[in-house]
DNA sequence: CACATTATTCATACGTGTTATGATTATAGG
DNA sequence: CCTATAATCATAACACGTATGAATAATGTG
């Protein structure tokens, strides 16, 4: 690599590396573009060089603690289906560790004003990790053997960020996300389940059906 | 009522007819603060003290032209299954006439920027409809007899806000719209629905599904 | 090594949503 | 009719994301 891509990609590290400290530190008021140009010491145009926008940068985030934790890929489950919930349930755990942080991340990821038109929130490894599962229940038996794969990903995908974007509007509690993901997961799932496999996925279903009612009872207690 | 509320609610009216127009006729380009307040002949700080923020105002367009479709509501068909992807189809046709303002309304609608951090994307009357359909479907058998109402309507609504949200990011075109809407609703459906009840959205399932990948293959081509 | 090219950074400016500040107007109550 | 008051007004300011052209650094070639 010529000494101007390792100057490039060092510039870019420093960036996402800035960007990431500054929301774990300030959240998104100090989420600034100049204050993570100063912090990166690069000048305010140089993230828009590398990136092209505040949203970009974000996402790189994103991707960048994601790959951190993407180590559940390697979990043994007997069943595909219960290695869906169970990598779901990872996975939201460490946004419950750390609301503040993963709420600011999806809030800017999320932020639909930019002009680029492109969503980029699902990357190929964690694509193919999914879509695998899929398979695999689908080869099991467990999903309707017609169904197209790539659709219901999509649709799985679809929950998925509308429950971050609900929360980040403001109509969901951290403690509410697993469930929340988790009921529309198996409502899903089970829709597109085989008769044989339902029983299993309507249990899932309840037990997050019970908590939703139960941390909703609470709210309105309050 | 008081003749100072009376003028009041016109400067509302004023406003939320100036962002209508504007988005009509310029699209989220010219749909500025200042543009709307010159265009309702008010000063720029009126929409604040009617509205608080420019999403609020939105979000009141967005209403405005659903209470002029809400029309659909007294349709008459014999299943209340049927009539949920009727309806549907009926709103999302709006969409797909005036792809350009309807983009519009959402992705300002979805924008998370704010800090008010309230949807309100769905009203009292939307949601008794919804729930009236759903009572209904359930009291009928076609859906699991202790599965909460109210959980599975958020369900459905996450599904719509999240496919708006897909298309506002570009991952979507305005004549996928209905069938994605549609393949997520027949699978959350289906994974609510007896035993019973399934064929049917069964085979609704596979005809979104049959749309979906035949304008997939479309933009492949292209 | 020197030079011309080109990629990258820089300082600056623009338009945005939003808020603050007094001045000004129109309404409500006596 | 007159005063108190609530609303709007014009204007300026703030911080933000982004666009632009000038300045600067690294690169490949003679």
């Amino acid at each position: 690599m010529s000494q101007r891509e390792d100057a490039k990609a060092e510039r870019r590290r420093r960036i996402v590396a800035a960007a990431r400290d500054l929301i774990r530190e300030t959240g998104d008021a100090g989420l600034s573009m100049r204050a993570i140009a100063a912090r990166a010491h690069v000048s305010l145009t140089t993230p828009y060089n590398l990136f092209g926008s505040k949203r970009a940068i974000v996402i790189a985030v994103l991707e960048d603690v994601r790959e951190f934790h993407d180590r559940f890929s390697n979990l043994r489950h007997t069943d595909p289906i219960d290695r869906i919930f169970h990598a779901l349930r990872l996975s939201l755990g460490y946004y419950a560790e750390d609301p503040d942080f993963y709420r600011t991340l999806w809030s800017e990821a999320l932020n639909p004003g930019g002009k680029e038109l492109r969503s980029e929130l699902i990357t190929p490894q964690r694509y193919a990790f999914w879509w695998a599962l899929l398979v695999e229940a689908q080869r099991d038996g467990a999903l309707l053997a017609d169904l197209d794969l790539d659709l219901l990903l999509r649709s799985l995908d679809l929950v998925f960020g509308a429950t971050m974007l609900a929360w980040v509007l403001g109509g969901l509690q951290v403690d509410e996300l697993e469930a929340s993901v988790g009921f529309g997961y198996a409502l899903a799932l089970r829709g597109a389940a085989n008769p044989d496999s339902q029983p299993g996925i309507e249990k899932r279903l309840k037990t997050y059906q019970r908590q939703l009612v139960r941390s909703r009872k609470k709210a309105q207690a309050a």
